[in-house]
DNA sequence: GGTATTTTCGAAAACGTTTTCGATTTTTAT
DNA sequence: ATAAAAATCGAAAACGTTTTCGAAAATACC
């Protein structure tokens, strides 16, 4: 079962494939008797155009590429959520990649991205991503790009970010006005950006405060795992027993620190404040439930689709444009975890 | 910046594009001599083939289409990540197309993809899909297509599903087996297959076990919710104070039931045990901690790719093919909501 | 009726590839 | 040296569209 054509309408209209195809996009060059007889003979055959037909003639896809780490992570299947919609509005189609945290993933699915010629790319950076000659290659060869959550600054690309380290000083500041003396920090991987920003933040939110910043109250996660949280909740409570307060790099990490103290039934918020990061999805659920930093995860989809588009249609109309960086704003969601 | 093509490499090289083309994939028509030089100046210009000129001719895309109710969900995320692993696997893209639980959504994002031209679509329904048109219309035009999950099962198509009657049987079994002597069910909206096929197993273990199937004992979700979960929590106590076993349709309910209870100071699984669906990851991490139905989500996604490709590779040698059903295996978790 | 204008149409090129088939050249066999 | 066989190449068609530009037909004007 062939699908129809616009060569086939033409045959049995006995008119040309030009007539047909202009018929069909309204061109104001064709007679209203022969529009609606294209049009009718059209519907009834369900013609849909080749879209590479199409893109093949137009050099353009309508398609964009995302590539993130890890698509099971509520925060990136949140996002995607926004770029999907926001894209459908425009016409645009997604195609997504997962680098599971490997450059060299990440760099093989830019190559097949780049053959699919898709319009543009969208891309939260690996963990190990300090190897950036694919990226560069992206801006060198001027395909319209744009970088979300986990970035790398030195590329002059846009950006769609949130200014992790005004959000971890917040939620640092948080602890503290909640009485917290003896702050802890479980921190991510030595690499990505984001963890980098959080962890200024949280040095910036006790400098603030005059809290003598104690580098054995850091302690860095390799996975960003529940295992490593229940496990750092541990060790901290070894090694600092006076510990009050603890900021944890994501909720994930939040969740497990709080599981070993439910089991030690060390009581929170009493003895010890827990913070994290994102505003998951369970940890309204949990008891007690987490305070965390929200991050408005769907509307980064949204934006970064649209800073996106722009740079797509500035490539179109031949204009130059600087790159450009959106910041969302965030915001402390207070629950049990730090109250009283 | 252009990108570079089969003629311009002929042009410099002052041979013919059939000859560039063939050089390109080691024809055996073409010299050793030509070979080389061709691969030496396609590799230094970057030559990648222009996919749609490639589909054009070729009539493939080697693009699939993923339609699913909701990305953000455990579940589905994970189902997707082995789709598009196994996909990648084999050269494949993939589309992904959410329909928000809308079965308006659910036909222009089919005929979105089907416009794409992708080469066949999986698929999992959305709760109002009683209306089949679109599907049907996908067997009559022969287009390569499996269900998942949520699927119809009226409709004559390849599948990949668990079997959640055995899977609620099992469950129901097993809270039988803890003691439970009265059980509740709160069950998924009505549409859905899996929701009935989840109710059917419970009437069915309730049954081998010579329990007396109470009509009332019985709750049915709209949303599928946390907070109905919650709400149900309640009205089962009060409805119905000596219940000492639930099952819930999904873990997210489940959860939603063990917050009220937490609340009220209900023991579980002393006074109550509950047992949910799915092995969401919160459930590991609450507490208590949820006894579930493990149901393999990754391997799914795997499944439901390798079904595609044997129905594309069908089509592509013109074998006609019965649709395959693969019914994967389940698992009962045992966790502190049903212990002791 | 003749010219000027407008309306309606279609030929053709282009997008970049793949593949068939015939032509040309080189090698081998006699 | 000549015929046969093998190796190497390229012209051309095809995939299905879009768009330019010129031609033809219809209409308007005087």
């Amino acid at each position: 079962m062939k699908e129809a054509t616009l060569k086939q309408i033409a045959e049995t209209l006995g008119i040309s494939i030009t007539t047909v195809s202009k018929a069909l996009k309204n061109y104001p060059d064709v007679s209203d008797k022969t529009r609606k007889a294209v049009h009718e003979l059209a519907d009834s055959l369900q013609y849909k155009p080749n879209s590479f037909a199409v893109n093949l003639r137009m050099q353009e896809s309508r398609t964009i590429g995302v590539i993130i780490p890890e698509l099971v992570h509520h925060f990136f299947s949140s996002v995607i959520d926004g770029i999907v919609a926001e894209a459908e509005k425009h016409g645009y189609l997604v195609i997504i990649q997962q680098s599971n945290e490997s450059v060299v993933m990440e760099k093989s699915q830019v190559e097949l991205l780049l053959n699919k010629r898709v319009d543009g790319i969208v891309m939260s950076l690996s963990n190990e991503s300090n190897d950036d000659e694919h990226l560069k290659e992206l801006l060198r060869r001027n395909v319209p790009f744009v970088q979300f959550d986990k970035i790398s600054k030195l590329l002059n690309s846009s950006k769609v970010i949130i200014d992790d380290q005004k959000a971890a000083c917040e939620a640092t500041t948080h602890l503290i006005h909640k009485g917290c003396k003896k702050i802890a920090h479980i921190r991510g991987p030595v690499n990505p950006q984001n963890a980098i920003d959080r962890f200024l933040g949280y040095k910036k939110g006790l400098e603030k405060h005059d809290i003598p910043f104690d580098p054995s109250l850091v302690y860095t996660c390799s996975r960003v795992s529940f295992e490593e949280g229940k496990a750092f909740a541990a060790q901290i409570l070894k090694e600092h027993p006076d510990v009050d307060g603890i900021f944890c790099i994501t909720d994930l990490v939040a969740v497990g620190v709080l599981a070993y103290f439910n089991e030690q039934k060390i009581p929170v918020p009493q003895q010890v404040k827990v913070i994290g990061f994102s505003n998951w999805f369970m940890s309204q659920v949990i008891t007690p439930s987490l305070s965390t930093v929200e991050q408005p995860s769907y509307e980064m989809g949204t934006a970064a689709f649209n800073v996106l588009l722009e740079e797509i249609n500035a490539r179109k109309e031949n204009r130059v444009r600087e790159p450009k960086t959106v910041r969302l704003e965030t915001q402390i969601i207070e629950r049990e975890s730090t109250r009283g």
